[in-house]
DNA sequence: CTGTTAGCGCATTCAC
DNA sequence: GTGAATGCGCTAACAG
């Protein structure tokens, strides 16, 4: 009934010696090497099965220098961002005998760079970097090692490459469909400074409200950092001061839902007396109270179509990556005024 | 300026030539195993800063038959539940030199067990699983190759270790809050059936009510399946059949996200004329509208308290697991009736 | 204290 | 077709 095997793991060698053949023989049939007769086959075949045989992948990557596992780079396990885009990097993994280890720059240049050389000493085959803060010299230098794709980047050489989606356009669509409701008095919640798209949805909320012949009031814009939290100190802020506006465009997600909640708290109600607008589209946004309009982000493809490239440069094939464009998603937190 | 390393990675032998020593010293340098001059020392350093050496963890890993990774088995990637959790493992792993390779086995148990096989081959030196829906003896028999921890079972061996939660207790916190407040008819969503959770939440569920001599109605109970969108279709059922209610408490948060917004579309207030609880405080929780009130699962600890366990087991030391209790989050969803 | 030797488990020459 | 031999990069006896 217990089955104690406590035995060590069997190895080639112990296939080989239980089929009576040797042991290049149970890896050319292991690999498809090369020609095998059907009788060994059979033999090598009912050995392994017998001896539970699995190959050590460590034995078979040092062997090849290929360790079948690819390292991710996020910012924030943990932040419904990143964990929709590695659905699609899991996605994308399935059934290629691919694993993943994943590590969290949060959001630091160094760190970044730290926890790729860890990736490297570990031989993983390629990296996926998703956003961050390091440089492109940086990538392209790390690239000179393993294959790298990242988003967030235009970057294409042998060994690296990245897309980029128009966050200038997001924002643009965002505010644009704003005005077009008639909306004048538009609060801005930004990403943090610094932060490269957060600066780009910026230009965005700025260039549509130039295009309306709205000026600029700078009293309407505060920057938040991305985080539910910051949303709400912002809007916070914007009644400490006393502003007036009609509608608040947030730089993603999750300030909106922050801002939301300001909104609640005040009890202002959504649509009706403020208009809301969000960036990303997570998961969550299609369940809020009421559920949020935003610009969607392609995150899930993101992730597959990112995994795909790597998987092509890793195998020396060219790539040229294709991702659906953000798009604006009307639900329900906007309204005409 | 161009920095064309393209030389493969410099090992350990290269390091002992550089260094003018045997690689058993640089070994021993690097691994602190026996003493060494501090001359040579001071030589390997050098030697390894020049030719920017780190060490191959694939061949350490075939050596020492340890891979200084574990195996991590979620069910969902990107389900805010198991990412909260993942931040422990995180982590708890953080500064440790092990890194984790993430899997998941989409509540299947044959993919589960399929997943962890994979683990096994990679020589992971240990494995956190993460609810699931494997038989006890299931893991118990793969904990016979490496250590595992799991959440939500009663384990304990010299090399499998489970801690579960009293799920049974939190429903009973939740409903018995709902029914100190007044409430007498009250909804209940439940999980998907053949799951434990689940189970024991509705068997709280049904206790408060029979302590409090109210009796239970079944067409009050549907079933959902821990998705926002069951939670939605649940309370939609609920009013299609015309049932009477004034409260609802839902088996986990996110189906609670769902009976919001079925609320929130037939113009149902929360909590004004309907009160709502939900399960396992996700961090979104608190920025609902309005904030959810919820029985709190310590997710982050949990992963936390699996790591640090798991390491132990790993290193043969003996463990005891000590995880914070459910307890009720009283946000603004419930209201005195 | 330190160098030499011998594998870890596998894939891949090279002969036959 | 198939076996024997070799080495991937590193650590752990074993001698000195």
């Amino acid at each position: 009934m217990s089955d104690d095997d406590h035995t060590s793991p069997s190895t080639l060698l112990d296939v080989a010696r239980e089929a009576g053949v040797s042991p290049s023989t149970v890896s050319r049939i292991l690999n498809g090497t090369a020609k095998v007769s059907d009788d060994k086959r059979q033999a090598v075949m009912a050995a392994i099965a017998r001896t539970k045989f699995a190959p050590n992948l460590m034995a078979q990557g040092l062997k090849k220098g290929r360790s079948q596992t690819i390292g991710i780079v996020v910012q924030d396990i943990s932040s419904p961002y990143f964990d929709e885009t590695l659905r699609g990097v899991d996605d994308g993994l399935k059934g290629t005998g691919y694993a993943s280890v994943i590590v969290s720059g949060h959001w630091n240049a160094e760190e970044e760079a730290d926890r790729i050389r860890l990736l490297l000493a570990r031989k993983v085959d390629g990296i996926i970097l998703l956003s961050g803060r390091m440089s492109d010299e940086t990538v392209l230098q790390f690239s000179g090692q393993r294959p790298i794709v990242s988003t967030g980047r235009s970057l294409n050489t042998r060994s690296a490459l990245g897309f980029k989606l128009d966050n200038e356009y997001g924002a643009w669509m965002a505010v644009r469909h704003l005005i077009e409701l008639g909306h004048r008095r538009i609060a801005f919640v930004s990403g943090p400074a610094n932060n490269i798209d957060a600066e780009e949805r910026a230009a965005g909320y700025r260039r549509a409200l130039f295009e309306a012949g709205i000026e600029l009031d700078p009293k309407l814009m505060v920057e938040g950092n991305f985080h539910e939290n910051s949303g709400l100190l912002a809007v916070s802020h914007l009644f400490d001061t006393g502003q007036q506006f009609t509608a608040v465009f947030a730089a993603n997600d999750q300030s909106a839902y922050g801002v939301r909640l300001c909104l609640y708290r005040k009890g202002i109600r959504v649509p009706d007396d403020v208009s809301l607008v969000g960036f990303d589209d997570l998961p969550g946004s299609s369940y809020t109270t009421p559920p949020l309009t935003t610009i969607r982000q392609p995150l899930y493809d993101m992730g597959l179509v990112a995994t795909n490239a790597l998987l092509r440069l890793i195998h020396g094939e060219p790539v040229q990556a294709q991702v659906p464009p953000l798009e604006l998603v009307v639900r329900e937190t906007t309204r005409r005024r």
